[in-house]
DNA sequence: TTGACATACCAATATTTCTTGATATATTAA
DNA sequence: TTAATATATCAAGAAATATTGGTATGTCAA
């Protein structure tokens, strides 16, 4: 477990790069339904297996994702920290207060 | 203003990929208090004019900010709409029921 | 054991995104 | 007018990401 330190900007960054892509939130979608393991990923998304394992690491790096091994099967599912990590950037990023007031410029 | 068909998905990487750069989030961050124009957020974010024009243009074609011409200057401002379809794609992503439940490849 | 399967990882290439340095346009001030 | 300022946009190159095909490793079944 690579304990690498993120400001609040950089681990921003790096979920929402996670979500931004087309093959990575279709996973995300079937592992809402519960967890799953990469063949049956690979099937359901028609994903080549090197490329969804590329695309699972992305999530997991971010800790999106989950993995637990069971004999020749890896199974992924969702951490909900994560999205509880997300929920909480975007609602400090929403536009506080009167938006247009306090004018820079004039 | 460019209609455009979005599928959810689309619009997901849309708005995710706007959030997933340090001088995009920074932008955001400064707007949060408020409308600034360009020649303020150039100089807080010590970005070159053309580099920060990039930046904003992703943002605005994503429906982050909105901009409003006044003179020679322009304004951008948060346009709130977009963080609450966020917080929507976000709920919707989260793992429902239990985890590990409904296992496959059994 | 051996063979087949599930998965990770690697190197090469392709693709996308970002940065930089022009240049173009509109607006205002002198 | 002319010059200066604010901003957008464009083309070229640089950097980051994704895809592909191959190989390596572990596990199970025959």
């Amino acid at each position: 477990m690579a304990v690498t330190t993120h400001s609040r900007t950089e681990r921003a960054i790096e979920l929402f790069h996670a979500l931004s892509d087309e093959t990575r939130l279709e996973t995300i979608e079937l592992l809402c339904k519960g967890e799953r393991c990469v063949c049956e990923l690979t099937d359901t998304l028609d994903a080549a297996q090197s490329r969804l394992s590329f695309h699972l690491r992305v999530l997991k790096d971010a800790g999106i994702v989950r993995d637990r091994k069971d004999g020749r099967w890896v199974y992924y599912e969702l951490d909900p920290e994560a999205f509880e990590e997300m929920e909480v950037l975007i609602s400090g990023m929403k536009p506080r207060a009167p938006a247009r007031a306090d004018k820079c410029c004039a």
